[in-house]
RNA sequence: GGCCCGAUGGCGGAGUGGUUACGUAGAGGACUGCAAAUCCUCGCACGCCGGUUCGAUUCCGGCUCGGGCCUCCA
């Protein structure tokens, strides 16, 4: 007797224009074109940065899932972010470059790669495309020719956009129209506090290494047009998703959407669904705690976790813990927290034998179930924290054939992206992880791994010979040299991590 | 000053008008020469004061505390 398959849950998301859940129906049938506010590479990213592009990946993982077509664009800013909002202060990409002594070209690239490893070591999946800003400046400049008469003026440093020209500017910011107090720097002859640089004039007199010709003189584009003008080529509009930090509801975004209306002579807003994710917030930091920033000196990249011995799927598990609308508390407990659980999964899912007859498709009842528990809490905005907590349940059915429950892992880690199967890793490549790629060696370990395993060698016949005091001093050589000898482990000795 | 959000066990973090996920830490057990790792089992919480309700952690109001945006930021 044939159950009748569960019906997939729709997709729900939450829409920062009407700050409400609401179904996803895409533009184009079967498809869905996503755009991601990407970094400026005028710095490294910090893991808060970080957790921007595991939100977006996580939602383009789960569009996968679903079935639709995953157009997905994640810009590069390698231009026009300013050191102020006075639209007349520095640009930070050549401040970098002053700062260093190096070309501003050269600033952005080593930057962007350091962004990239990033990308990499965290799993996200690579978009369909990295639009940098830089390579579309002629169409940014056509874009605003093309609004120019209708919605911008000019003045001796740009030309800017009224907003008073377009419908309910600011409703996604549901903020106030007046300025009030606010501490937004006044240009000399703006309309609107809020108006904002389209181009940016270069001061008469000066060069700047990343400049172009405009009707405007020249200069370079202002930070919002660039997204408006890259989501715009490569998805069109509308399209269905637009990405972003959630400090972009209030300035980058209204700006981006009301260039976007003045484009399309409508009251859309480019895309039809804008998604937000919050911030990662670090307690600890000396001055009395409060989201990472990049302004702010120091800050934890991804490579420091790395060189302290946590692998950085830890911070990838880490995040999918947490709802991406919350903010989330970092602490090093709480990432060995997650790297602990990863390692643990990591060894449940290994422990699975696939019997070459017995994996996909998958037909036990409950793994049904459980596969359809776990669409059902993704399709509720992005619920990765009950997700993971599914992933578990299916670790736990001891009864149920493992090659079973090896497919069913591997789909759900499909969207997860913690490369525990190694079949469902899309996009990667990266073969599923095992316990030894998490045992990363610390920056600060002296002892080589031929030492240590000589050291174990030695342990082992001490052992055998029952000298048990000879066998405790080694281990406790080894101990004092960051090494965790585990004799009931096949993996036999750890990295002691040290924050 | 304006606008907005949050407060859940030791820590982190889901969710819910009535049996309160999950992770990690902790406790007990198995295993071990011992320890670790692993496995099994088990405690532990819904900021304060009112209101609505048969019943509130969940809804409403007030309070306290914390945070975000209005500068650059994901």
């Amino acid at each position: 007797m044939d159950q009748p398959e569960p019906a997939a849950a729709p997709l729900m998301l939450f829409n920062s224009l009407t700050r409400s859940v609401e179904p996803f129906i895409p533009v184009h049938p079967g498809e869905a074109r996503v755009y991601s506010c990407g970094p400026t590479v005028y710095n490294y990213a910090h893991i808060g940065n970080m957790r921007a592009y595991v939100f977006a990946d996580t939602l383009g993982r789960v569009l996968s899932f679903k079935g639709y077509k995953l157009t997905h664009i994640i810009n590069i800013t390698d231009v026009g972010h300013l050191t102020d909002d006075g639209d007349d202060g520095e640009d930070k990409l050549e401040k970098a470059a002053a700062a260093n002594a190096q070309s501003i070209w050269d600033i952005a690239r080593h930057y962007t790669e350091a962004f990239w490893d990033d990308v990499t070591s965290l799993n996200i999946r690579q978009p369909a495309q990295w639009s940098v800003a830089t390579d579309y400046v002629e169409q940014m400049i056509d874009f605003a020719k093309a609004i120019a008469d209708k919605h911008c003026y000019e003045l001796p440093s740009g030309l800017y956009f009224d907003v008073s020209t377009v419908d309910s500017y600011g409703a996604l910011a549901r903020a106030a129209t007046d300025a009030g107090e606010g501490r937004i720097m006044t240009v000399e002859g703006k309309r609107n506090p809020q108006d904002f640089a389209l181009w940016r004039k270069t001061p008469p007199g000066e060069t700047r290494q990343m400049e172009w010709g405009s009707p405007w003189g020249k200069g370079a584009p202002g930070w919002h047009l660039e997204c408006s003008v890259m989501s715009e080529a490569l998805l069109g509009f509308p399209f269905d998703i637009h990405t972003g930090g959630i400090d972009h509801r209030e300035i980058h975004h209204p700006n981006e959407i009301a260039q976007n209306q003045a484009y399309a002579c409508s009251h859309q807003s480019g895309a039809r669904i804008w998604m937000h994710n919050n911030f990662l917030i670090d307690r600890d930091k000396d001055a009395g705690g409060g989201k990472m920033s990049k302004s702010s000196g120091e800050f934890l990249r991804l490579p420091l976790l790395v060189s302290k011995g946590i692998h950085p799927l830890a911070y990838r598990l880490m995040c999918l813990q947490a709802h991406y609308r919350s903010e989330l508390e970092f602490s090093w407990d709480n990432l060995l927290a997650a790297l602990t659980r990863l390692k643990r999964l990591v060894m449940a899912v290994s422990a699975l034998t696939v019997a070459e007859s017995s994996a996909s498709p998958i037909e036990h009842p409950h793994l049904k179930q459980l596969l359809t528990d776990f669409d059902a809490a993704l399709s509720d905005d992005l619920n990765s924290a009950k997700a993971l907590t599914v992933l578990d349940d299916v670790l736990a059915q001891k009864q149920i054939d493992t090659g079973q429950r090896r497919a069913a892992l591997d789909q759900m880690d499909a969207v997860l992206g913690l490369g525990l199967g190694g079949l469902g890793l899309g996009g990667m490549g990266l073969s599923g992880l095992s316990r030894i790629d998490l045992r990363v060696r610390p920056a600060s370990a002296t002892i080589s791994e031929a030492q240590i395993e000589k050291y174990l060698s030695l342990r082992k016949d001490a052992r055998a010979d029952k000298n048990f005091a000879a066998a405790d001093a080694i281990r406790k050589e080894l101990t004092a040299a960051g090494v965790e000898v585990m004799d009931g482990d096949p993996l036999e000795w750890e990295w002691t991590i040290c924050i």
